[in-house]
RNA sequence: GCCGACGUGGUGGAAUUGGUAGACACGCUAGGCUUAGAACCUAGUGCCGCAAGGCGUGUGGGUUCGAGUCCCUCCGUCGGUACCA
């Protein structure tokens, strides 16, 4: 037996155990409660980073934890495996995206291993592979079927750099997500799926995730970002298309009187028509063309100079029946509500400012209410009032509160044909066309006679063509592929073309859970008696970047598929039970990067320090939900607790070798001492475990087994001392049995080591002894004034008084109450005393 | 601006319902072991003070017998989002 724990070959021999074993290899029973633990997927970029070792640790802490906790625990993981990388290593070292992208999955499961996570690899998925994206493919159509797939023409996210559209979660701060260059944007016909049909459900929907971390509850809410408001229609006064009605949306109905005029935005359709009609056209187009070419960056910053243009007509306001004028202007969106707004300089800090700057009137209808005395006075001068309040010179409302009129405004209005009560959301479409070749085909083609036509089913999957040259130029090499591109048309047989873009790879990973349920068979995507059984997921874990990206789309797609008929009827509408958002792991102050150059390599890790001190670390440094800041020190110090714990055992083997566990009554142990380390073994179970139950407290966790360690260190026992041995015997195995989710290979080798012959992996957790973590003494604060001044041990028994009585004569204590007078004793039995003195 | 999270020693971080602030670890100091070093073992380590004691959880206030924890104010950090009508 070797003197220190040699992680090289021990770690590597224990992983083939557990493969040998099939350890987390699961199937459906009945006999056990099934759990469902998730962890995002990676993209096989080449190695694992820090990133990946903190999540995919917790998550095996978590699925061993609950396997000896007699779960049924299903552990899969899978591959996303289609993205732009592939294409441009491709590109770079003139191999297929293909190839790339198997080679750096083969080294990556090596790497899995070899940090001792365990996992069903019977269910594990590559997203690229073509009995994967056949799936989707079929789905699409369906999709498509119901109309919850369409195309159109539409002002997309482009990245030049990437040379593709990006969906609108895919922009950051003006900046592509992946490459973080600036985007542009390009009138594209695009396929899009009708999220925003399930924005409603969507949003009620959060409001059940009590199991997610809230700031992505509320980043899903602000990103769906329901307003309630009306749509009211404003007819054209003069010119040529007089009487049309524009329609405009608002959250303000209330200030409906206050409109002085109206802003449309420049991209509106009916912009240059109602220009031209008024002989405006030349000046109104130049401005349009003029905001067109302002970068996206610039335009939306909020100090932005408000610009407009006048088209020269006028349109009336349903309510009062005035005649306003209507403008072109800068800061309205096409994109939002209905690219039409009603202008309330008043109690608008933008219409305001747009008013003032074209010397526009500016009518008050809103009057602050119920102002304390001192407040400033509203109305100040070049403000614009935008609280609620009551309603002034607005006719038959005046008089009403904001909250009354926002009521009561639209639903005269809809009486009278010229609005409506409504509800706008910021959420868009999913734009999901990408112009690449590594993603999954879009199963249509595109006929002159009959348009748009689903690949017929029986013809699936499209598959992406292998004989493809990479150049980096031009258009997709999906669209230079004759063989690919040429096809005849399913319903009429003429000639056709083939769809050449390919999915947002925000699909794959839209259902992947799903497929893990079933072990992979040809016919189907996955059985439904599997997904009523393993549905849904029970905990999920990932990073908290795709708190409006990924855990969005896959709330959308496990309703349709629901909807589709795929989920079977009765599994929750929410893919997921509870998630964690494990924080980000930094270095210096910063995130690891490689641009940064502060990434720390995890194979070198496991070389010199092994599994078991990485995974140890990553859960010891920091709670699994915030920012772990790297310290190589930390580091020695989670290696330095390794060889404590194994010198703790081999130091002790000769004593507790050949004695069994203690299994008689606490109450009867004799050794004071002893009883004592017993007292704390049970109280670290009991610890550890609740940590572990509620809010997976690693680090916690961890360093109540480090006191435990501790303690067993100081604790002296004498060789004919038997209970006391077996006493050692009981902590040290309860050391090897709670340390054995976070660190495996050094609990099954010591396990081993204490002579037992089963696979600790595979034995139950333990449970504490009611007995052992009750004390007969307890301790006893003593406080003067609510400061802390004394510590007294008393039996349990003590009465109220007696333990106000003990207290008081403690000589810390007279120090504090001699000579005061004693106006009041709190007692809180068991735990306190107070005295209030004066 | 708005939404969310957070602010505790030299550092990472502990502190169930308001009840011993700083567990555990890093770092540092001293001692032991060693020819020496590394490793290991033991002890100490919030600040001021010889001590008694005092002061201490971003700031200022409040509630309470008692506040890191609850309420209000302000300051700061991080994440998200934004001409959203």
């Amino acid at each position: 037996m070797q003197d220190t724990f040699d992680h090289k070959q021990t770690e590597s021999r224990w992983q083939e155990a557990w493969r040998k074993q099939h350890v987390f290899e699961v199937d459906r029973t009945t006999d056990k409660p099934k759990y469902y633990i998730l962890e995002m997927f990676p993209y096989p970029s080449g190695t694992l980073h820090m990133g990946h070792v903190r999540n995919y640790t917790i998550g095996d802490v978590i699925a061993r934890y609950k396997a000896a906790r007699g779960f049924n625990v299903m552990h899969p993981m899978g591959w996303d495996a289609f993205g732009l990388p592939a294409e441009n290593a491709a590109i770079k070292h003139k191999t297929h995206p293909s190839r790339w992208t198997y080679s750096n999955i083969a080294y990556m499961k090596r790497q899995f291993e070899r940090m001792g996570w365990l996992f069903d690899w019977r269910r594990e998925v590559a997203t690229c592979a073509a009995d994967y994206y056949k799936w989707e493919q079929l789905f699409f159509i369906q999709m498509l079927e119901k109309g919850l797939a369409y195309r159109k023409l539409s002002t997309v996210n482009w990245c030049p750099s990437c040379n593709t559209v990006l969906a609108n979660e895919q922009v950051e701060e003006g900046r592509c997500w992946r490459c973080e260059n600036e985007t542009t944007t390009k009138e594209l016909t695009q396929w899009f799926f009708k999220v925003t049909q399930y924005a409603e459900e969507l949003l009620d929907g959060i409001d059940k995730l009590t199991g997610w971390p809230e700031r992505v509850t509320s980043q899903q809410k602000h990103w769906i970002g329901r307003s309630d408001g009306a749509e009211i229609l404003f007819e054209v006064a003069d010119g040529p298309s007089k009487g049309k009605k524009i329609p405009v949306f608002t959250t303000r109905p209330d200030t409906v009187c206050g409109v002085t005029y109206l802003s449309l935005a420049p991209e509106h359709p009916l912009t240059l028509e109602l220009a031209t009609g008024a002989g405006r056209a030349a000046e109104v187009s130049a401005f349009a063309e003029k905001v067109r070419k302002v970068d996206k960056i610039k335009r939306t910053d909020e100090n932005y100079e408000k610009e407009g243009v006048s088209l020269g007509v006028h349109v009336i306001n349903p309510v009062t029946g005035a005649k306003v004028p209507l403008f072109a202007a800068n800061f309205v969106l096409m994109d939002y509500g209905t690219g039409a707004v009603m202008a309330v300089p008043a109690h608008d800090v933008r219409d305001h400012a747009f008013a003032k700057k074209y010397g526009l009137p500016i009518k008050k209808v809103i009057e602050a209410v119920d102002l304390p005395a001192d407040a400033p006075p509203v109305y100040v001068q070049d403000m614009a009032y935008t609280d609620h309040g009551k309603l002034l010179d607005s006719g038959e409302f005046t008089g009403l509160t904001s909250e009354e009129a926002k009521k009561k405004i639209p639903i005269w209005l809809e009486k009278k044909g010229a609005g409506r009560p409504t509800v706008n959301y910021k959420l868009r479409d999913w734009g999901l066309s990408r112009q690449r070749y590594w993603g999954a085909p879009i199963p249509i083609i595109h006929c002159d006679k009959d348009g748009a036509v689903p690949v017929p089913k029986d013809q699936l999957p499209v598959v992406l063509p292998e004989d493809v040259e990479f150049t980096g130029e031009g258009a997709s090499p999906l669209a230079r592929s004759e063989k690919f591109l040429n096809v005849k048309c399913p319903k009429c047989g003429g000639p056709a073309k083939r769809e050449t873009d390919t999915m947002d790879t925000f699909v794959e990973s839209s259902w992947y859970y799903l497929r893990y349920m079933s072990i992979p068979t040809p016919d189907k995507p996955f059985a439904a008696e599997d997904v009523k059984y393993w549905g849904p997921v029970d905990q999920y874990i990932g990073g908290v970047e795709h708190a409006t990206m990924h855990l969005l789309y896959f709330r959308f797609f496990h309703r349709v598929l629901q909807d589709l008929g795929w989920v079977p009827a009765g599994v929750p509408r929410e893919p997921a039970t509870r998630l964690l958002n494990q924080g980000i792991v930094y270095k210096d102050g910063a995130k690891m990067s490689k641009s940064k150059g502060n990434v720390v390599d995890p194979d070198g890790l496991i070389e010199r320090y092994g599994a078991d001190t990485t995974r140890l670390f990553v859960l010891f440094a920091a709670p699994p939900e915030k920012v772990l800041e790297w310290s190589d020190a930390g580091v020695e110090g989670s290696y330095r607790f390794v060889g404590r714990v194994w010198r703790m055992v081999h130091a002790n083997l000769s004593l507790i070798q050949d004695v069994k566990p203690w299994s008689a009554p606490h109450a009867s142990i004799a050794n004071p001492d002893a009883k004592k380390l017993r007292t704390k073994a049970h109280q670290t179970i009991q610890k550890v475990t609740a940590d572990l139950d509620h809010d997976f407290r690693f680090n916690t966790a961890i360093s109540a087994i480090m006191e435990l360690v501790n303690e067993i260190y100081g604790f002296k026992v004498e060789l004919n001392d038997e209970p006391s041995r077996q006493i050692l015997r009981e902590s040290i195995d309860t050391v090897v049995r709670l340390l054995s989710p976070f660190a495996p290979h050094l609990c099954e080798e010591l396990w081993k080591n204490l002579g037992n012959a089963s696979l600790l992996s595979l034995e139950p957790w333990r449970d504490h002894d009611a007995q052992a973590v009750e004390l007969d003494v307890i301790t006893v604060v003593v406080q003067v004034n609510g400061k802390h001044r004394a510590n007294i041990t008393l039996s349990k028994a003590v009465s109220k008084d007696d333990m106000a009585a003990i207290a008081a004569r403690d000589p810390k204590v007279t120090l504090f109450l001699d000579g005061k007078e004693l106006v009041r004793t709190v007692i809180v039995p068991g735990k306190l005393v107070n005295f209030v003195v004066k």
